[in-house]
Formats: structure tokens, sequence, C-alpha cells
DNA sequence: TAATGTGAAGCTTTTCACAGCC
DNA sequence: GGCTGTGAAAAGCTTCACATTA
């Protein structure tokens, strides 16, 4: 999420687009995919079919990094993957924070994609006494009493929330007040936080909401229900305002 | 306010922005809040507010769904809650069926907010033999093999992928095949499905890799660094200057 | 008077199409 | 000849600001 400065280091051609930003991950992880096949080069159109957007989207979008292509011949996979790194920030090292070992977070500890690109697991926390202590894909549990010592001492730069909601703003707040400014919330909640600190969610619930949308949208305007769902059991019940007399269980069209 | 008269809601039909359908979970979970502190009515700047987004944005968006606001006043809670959940398709049952039960499927297996909205996990299923059979969450782990007769006699309508990368195609194909439509992905692979489908992914990986991008931008516009990250291993360490770059060789984490 | 609903303006993102270069 | 890089057009999204209405 835009972190709403709007001061810009005015270095020339810097200003990469959000939406490039959120793409570039995704070249990445094809082109390392390449890389390990030994295939030296790739065009433009095999490349944005590897992930999954069209050509122009991509050349445009690595177009804001520079220009790394050869005309008539392609991109270089070790050297896009090198550029793409370091643009992302991904040569550094990122030491990251797990708050709240439920069975998310115990998950996620044990998620083997985070070490792959310069993400390392620094700590575990949670406030539970009882799950402190524990010893977790190779790591002790730490209480959350020593979250601003642990921040502190691992140089956590990335604090990663999957407490229950209720708990979510109190844990984002003290991750904000010992310095971190880059959260991944896995709890089903808005986070506030001051200017600067940047919050990105992931959240099952509402993926599986826009996708019924659409889901919806499909055994109604077809005649054809490809799985028809049952009917519904238990909907939300209308009070104030009679809703039933307004649109009934439409079926448009 | 909604009385009989079948005035169409403004938009209906092909009409709600995609921008707009990925929050209204926002709002609608917002609502759900004031509904059960027993608000009756809530402004759009208070909603918004809540939901994390400004009134303008609130506002447009619930045009899309009808003039289901009185002015001078604000929106019914109970009212707009019942409306989001039928414009979402909540009012009706959406079988879920979790494929791959590691270490996240089994954390979603267990995780509360599935069943909140009229999502249902109706089936847990795994291609290991020695998983199915294993009783998750008060269900009986299935195996793979069963996949086809699942989806029929369960009517699932949305399959969550939770497997290993290179076991995430096929297993959306044989969902495809199955007759499902709308697949939530948390493998981190680019799935390739006809017409029709909808894929929405969820990626940790992505997720943190843009946050890096920011914050790398943080500690090298801004004089001052928060939480000064350690220096790269091996990287060679080349700041904001642009392209310059020779260095064909990669550089990994 | 207070707050919605919405044209219109302003931005961002995507797509097109082709000049330019290897 | 083939493919990148990019202006320009189109589409989509957000914000503004105010007429409108309970």
């Amino acid at each position: 999420m835009a972190t709403g400065r709007t001061e810009r280091p005015a270095h020339r051609g810097r200003g990469i687009p959000e939406a490039t930003v959120a793409r570039l991950p995704l070249y990445l992880r094809a082109l390392s995919a390449l890389s390990e096949r030994g295939v030296p080069t790739v065009s433009s159109e095999e490349l944005a079919a590897a992930a999954g957007v069209n050509s122009a989207k991509l050349r445009k979008d690595l177009s804001y990094l520079g220009s790394y292509g050869t005309r008539g011949v392609g991109y270089d996979v070790e050297y896009l993957v090198y550029q793409i790194s370091r643009e992302l920030g991904l040569t550094q090292d990122w030491p990251v924070a797990i708050i709240g070992i439920g069975n998310l977070g115990h998950a996620l500890a044990n998620y083997g994609g985070f070490a792959s690109r310069g993400f390392r697991v620094a700590a575990l926390l949670d406030a539970d006494r009882a799950v402190a202590g524990q010893r977790i894909a190779g790591m002790v549990v730490r209480h959350m009493d020593d979250l601003e010592q642990i921040v502190r001492d691992d140089h956590v730069s990335i604090g990663v929330i999957t407490t229950p909601a209720p708990a979510a703003q109190g844990v984002c707040d003290r991750l904000v007040a010992a310095g971190i400014t880059s959260i991944l919330n896995f709890a089903p909640t808005v986070l506030s936080v001051p200017e600067g600190v940047d919050v990105r969610k992931v959240d099952l619930s509402i993926e599986l909401q826009i996708l019924a949308f659409h889901e919806q949208r499909k055994s109604t305007s077809d005649g054809a229900a490809p799985n028809l769902p049952p009917a519904a059991p238990g909907a939300a019940a209308s009070r104030a305002g009679d809703v039933g007399g307004d649109l009934p269980e439409v079926m448009p069209a």
C-alpha cells in the first residue's frame, strides 16, 4: 500500500508504478525457473506467458527498470534475474518476525518459501506463555514481552502478524513503536498505522468472497449451471426495511 | 426506503467494477462489527474510516449497488449488511474443498473464518495415502483419487489449492475438468485455466517482496534509517544508481 | 441542515501499434 | 526478420465538489 509520501528522491527514471512492482516478483519467479533449466535468453512473449500476463505489459514493466533487453533476441535470463532482484531489494537480507504462533503462524514458520529470497525468519513470538518456549521449525518461540528487544537486537525489518483479529492492532502498534515500517497482516482486520508504515494484507475470507461474487454471476447469467449450488439455508435476515419486497431473490435475465 | 417498486439499482448487470467488488467484503466486515455493537445507522464518513478507505470512494462503491442510503442520515447498518451479502452471493452456501493437507492446508482446515460467511469446508483431500484417512478438524481426509466424485456429490463450488507448487497445475486441471470454476491458489505458481474459470491467488512470497521494495526505498531515500538492515551477504551493494549494471552473474539469496 | 449520490476532472494502468535496433 | 522499447490512445479507478434530498 502506498506510503503517502509525496516527496520523491528525484532520481531520473525512478518512480516505478505500484502495479509494476506487484508483478516483478512474478517475473522473477518465472525467470528463476528458466534459469534453473539453463535457458540463456527469453523473449517478452515467452516470459509473459510463463508469468501469466501479456507481452506488452511485460515489456512496459521492464522498461521502467531500464533497457535490459536486446532487440531481435530477447532478455538475458541471468542478467534480468539480477536486475529485478536488485530493484526489489532482494540482494539484502530481510529478517522477519512472526507474531502469533497459532495454526497459521506455525504453518508459516515451517514454510520453506520464506528463506528462499533473502527473507529469514528471525523470530517467532506469542503472547501465550505456554506457547513461548516451544521449539518450532528449529526456533524457540519467544514471549511478546521481549518484542521490542528482539526487533532491536535482530534488526527485524518486517513483522508478520498472525494473531487473532482482536489482538492485531495492539501488536501492530508495538511493532511500529519498535521501529518497524513494513507489516504483513494475516489477521482479518484493518490496521491503522502512521504515515510511512507499509501494511499489506493477506485475507482468505476476502478472496473467497470475491470468488463467490463471480461464481454467483456465472450461474445466474448462464442458463447452464456448471455445479449447481444447493439453496441457501441461513441467510442474513433483513430487518429494518423489508428487503424481500424489493428485488426478491433476483435472477436478472 | 426500498418499497415494493422494482426500481433497478442503477448499475445492475455487468456493472460493478472489479475494484469495488474487492472492497465490498471490507465494508461488510466493518458493518458486521457495527451490527454486533447494535449501531443502527452509519455515515459514509464513519464506515469509510472503519474500512480504511476514504468516504468518497465508499459512497461511489455503494452507489453501484443502488441507492441504499438516506441523505442527511446515513446508511441503515442491517439493511446494508443484507444488500452487500446478497450482492456478493453470501446468502447461499458455498462448499469448499481444500486440496493438499500439509502445514498450510492443515491450518486452513482449522481456520474458523471459513465457516463464518457461507463458506463451508466440504472436503479435505491429499495425494498421500498416509495423510488420507487422518482426521483433521473433525473431517476425514480423502484421497485425491476420489476428487471428481467428491466434487460432484458434495456440489463443491470452490477449490482451494494448498499443494506444493509442482503439483498445483495438475490439481487445477482436475478441478476444472470436474466442473469447478472458482479456484483459490496458495501454491506459488501461475495456474493456467480455460476462459470462464476464476483464479485468485494468495502468495506470501510476493507480498514480502513488495514490502521489501518499499522498505529498501525508505532507507535509501531518507537520511534517517529506521531499522538499519544489515548489509547483504555477498551481494554487490550497488545502491540506487541507475543502469550502469554489468554483472551478468546472478545474485541469488 | 447534514449527508448521500454522482457528473466531471484527474490519475493510474493497460493496450495498441510501430519506430528503432540487433 | 525478429523483438524490444515506447509514445499515444483507451480503459479503469479515484477524488473532487456540489446539487439534491430527507
